[in-house]
DNA sequence: ACCTATTTGTCCGTATGTATG
DNA sequence: CCATACATACGGACAAATAGG
């Protein structure tokens, strides 16, 4: 597994981070049970703070996508498979957002606002 | 329109107004050509400072869903139309990604990283 | 052409919280 | 835990564009 992560871009490094390792769940590129790499090789690997790679794996583990215990390191749960199933949706919805010209940052907060909404109606 | 807020959530308030009003062009309740409330109104009505409206409705135009000029106002582009015959297929991807137990901001994380994907690929 | 009111645009500064290392 | 940097929010002042009388 390839731990991405660009600089230049405004999105803060944890969160680029998780997105990147979320992205590989999605495509399958890794699977419920195996381990990701432990964060301080991460840390090294991309000249980062070993705090920064923890806080997103801690997002993830909040998003329940995986597992972290002392000593065993963060594994993949079972949800992720979940959201493998789901990327080939969201590949098309993109697509057709794109082709009519929307802004992909703008069909994400509208995604985001979406969901908002659900829980002020569903719960 | 209405122009909702939530002080108690993290989200910034000027991304707040965004959503707000970005889910009211989706929705269609407010259309391509019509004037959104002043900024100077909005702040008034929800006892925030001017600035932060004007920050809303600038990302807002940024993404080219308005049109802003001094003394007309801000105005609902054509491109707000496109957004409000995608939201029921978001409204789709939104309930099926909860059936399967996914979180929404999970999903809203994974579209934008979709998004990036797409940008890194295609230009 | 002139004036006024409205609305956005831009600068100043300050305070507070968060991200990062 | 500590220090630096940045984002957010607020407040004030003035400029610039537009509309209407």
């Amino acid at each position: 597994m390839l731990v991405r992560i660009d600089p230049t871009r405004a999105e803060p490094v944890f969160a680029q981070i998780a997105g990147s390792v979320r992205a590989d769940i999605a495509a399958g590129r890794v699977r419920a049970g195996e381990r990701l790499p432990a964060a301080k090789e991460v840390a090294q690997a991309l000249d980062i703070n070993l705090h920064t790679v923890l806080h997103a794996y801690r997002e993830l583990r909040d998003e329940g996508l995986i597992s972290m215990r002392p000593g065993r390191g963060a594994v993949v749960a079972e949800l992720g498979a979940a959201l493998a199933e789901m990327q080939g949706e969201i590949d098309r919805l993109v697509e057709r957002a794109a082709a009519l010209g929307i802004d992909g940052d703008t069909l994400a907060s509208l995604v985001a606002e979406t969901t908002h909404d659900r829980r002020g109606t569903t719960r």
